[in-house]
DNA sequence: TGTGGTCATGGAATCGATTCCATGGAATCG
DNA sequence: CGATTCCATGGAATCGATTCCATGACCACA
């Protein structure tokens, strides 16, 4: 599998090595004569540049890095395609990295991203600003944070204000007769994790509703902890008439139990998620969301990194968030007595 | 930015670039000596080698490709994350392409993968075996197909065998009552389509159910073609009683208009869908469907990888499928005057 | 016709790490 | 105790492409 270089292809072309080099890199410098010949010679040989090799001596390798905590996620799947399509219309390859919400795997990720030195590097972070994170600043390294931010981390980021679609869940649910709310929260290891809480927190005490601790269950954005966040909730003395979920999987693991135990969302149980997935609509009734704008958020952070690349500070970007109404809440709450009980 | 080199290691440490290369490769021509005065400069320093220089010299670059044709469908983000673990346990790095399921895009970055120099690549194709996976042959760079093959090109491969789970459908539906089943099926330009396709068609008659070749629609493997695909089949005259859609987007896609139509799956129309993905037991009722395990097509698929670029020859392998009756397809078929019609 | 300028080109240095080869000191054996 | 092996080490070549610099051809203008 001897490799073909760029020196064979300037043989066969009958030119030096250097001239190949500046006609496969568009350089005016050469004749059209030239051109012809090493275009030639590389279709005959079907040469590929050793992008090493290139990275090596023009400091440039053309690729970023994305690092998510869960493809499985479909936010962060989703995240994904429009990330690399956007990077790749711009000529970018993107390295997708899976921080499996841990920041072991995470550090681990990024020192490797910096080894081969992408041009820049596009995460969700998680944790402080410990470990590999504070490496990426040192080295002034392009970063932007997508989705959440690490405090005393200057890094241009977008991100959604989460408060103005909480607030309206909460109110929406307020209206129609909720006066305990359950919240399945985020980790408070992350930014969203912390702000998604404290949104909670404000708009139930503004709408003055039940403040109990107890209705609030720390999870870990997996789908696991939400069946785990759900079962405590409902072993309660006084167990909540409505939910709110931070994010979309540990939606589901709060449905999964729902279903388990016969109970049905809307009637039973009234069910808001953060984070809109296309087929949270066809559940039965369709589940209310919090929705934002993934496309968005993915191609704002892609233009936000070339800007940083070509030597910029662009300004960090929030996102709208807002409440979509389906039949997952839109019944009034019932009578106590009529509700089942766990 | 002034990027730290080997160099900077080796004059902290007092030693030469050549011992240090040594110490951090492992060599154990080391003393202890060199070793601990070389690992305490590269923590003082926070040296991270330069993966290109180290892989234009070693040509390895520890990292391997991953083209699927889309990782928003759920069974190919679950796989993108079984294979990345997979290879980061064995020391890769997964870089991941997207293919959209457009060949241009499967060349763009079969090409980008080949010029990075890439240790392997594992592959969902499509096409033909013509463009850049004829390149990758021809250069003889490890590679391994995933969940498809491409007629012709000789390549270790990991797929699923259809047939089984697809003619249990078949009898199942059978069984039930039904004889004018629709399909929605991929596209025959992937061997996922026609091996489905043509399992669905040997099954359809051996049960000596209805052959219409009305009842089969063509779909692209994406949701809008589940939409599209079932509005077609409502249409018919004699539309079917029970529908097998080829993978889960295209289910999804069907579902939806399903919904807006106000029609119920299993009692309207039974609703089979290959691929089984976490929610579809989510919903109201559960969907049946022909599971097949993502976790050892990755797993194995990353094996079956390294074994390759070890130098060996593995056999392909192929997995089971198998159909789980769910709520979508359990109840008889009704008598034709009591379906509602579209 | 001579000088200045433009321009395509090739030689050689360079990027950062690995690895071959030679060296010198210590350890081992007869 | 001398000869041989072993071993850690440094110098230098190397991987493949880019790019600085020098060169020579050619044109134009005075």
């Amino acid at each position: 599998m001897a490799d073909i270089t760029i020196k064979d292809v300037a043989a066969l072309a009958g030119v030096s090595a250097a001239t190949a080099s500046r006609v496969l890199s568009g350089n005016p410098a050469t004749s059209a004569q030239a051109r012809d010949k090493v275009a030639a010679a590389v279709i005959e040989l079907d040469y590929r540049p050793n992008a090493q090799a290139r990275a090596l001596r023009s400091t440039r390798s053309d690729s970023i890095g994305l690092l998510v905590p869960d493809v499985r996620n479909p936010f962060f799947a989703d995240l994904a395609h429009t990330v690399e399509q956007a990077a790749l219309s711009e000529g970018y390859v993107t390295l997708l990295g899976n921080a499996n919400e841990q920041k072991e795997q995470q550090d681990r990720y990024l020192d490797t991203l910096i080894s081969r030195r992408v041009d820049g590097i596009i995460v969700a972070p998680l944790g402080d600003g410990g470990g590999s994170i504070r490496s990426l600043i040192e080295r002034e390294i392009p970063t932007v944070f997508v989705d959440r931010t690490v405090d005393g981390i200057d890094v241009p980021s977008v991100t959604t204000d989460s408060t103005v679609g909480i607030r309206q869940t909460i109110d929406h649910l307020a209206a129609l007769g909720h006066t305990r709310i359950g919240y399945i929260s985020g980790p408070q290891a992350t930014s969203t994790g912390r702000d998604r809480f404290a949104a909670f927190a404000a708009a139930v005490a503004d709408a003055g509703l039940s403040q109990d601790p107890d209705l609030v269950y720390f999870g870990d954005f997996q789908a696991a902890s939400g069946s785990a966040g759900l079962h405590a909730l409902l072993e309660l003395h006084d167990p909540p008439t409505a939910l709110l979920a931070a994010d979309s999987l540990m939606a589901v693991g709060a449905i999964a139990i729902l279903h388990k135990l016969g109970l049905r969302i809307g009637t039973d149980l009234a069910l808001v998620a953060f984070d809109d997935i296309e087929w949270f609509a066809l559940l039965d009734p369709a589940l209310s969301v919090i929705s934002h704008s993934v496309e968005d958020m993915g191609r704002i952070a892609v233009d936000m990194l070339l800007e940083v690349i070509a030597g910029n500070s662009p300004q960090s970007v929030v996102l709208p968030s807002e409440l979509v109404i389906r039949g997952s809440s839109s019944l009034p709450i019932l009578p106590a007595s009529s509700r089942r009980k766990n």
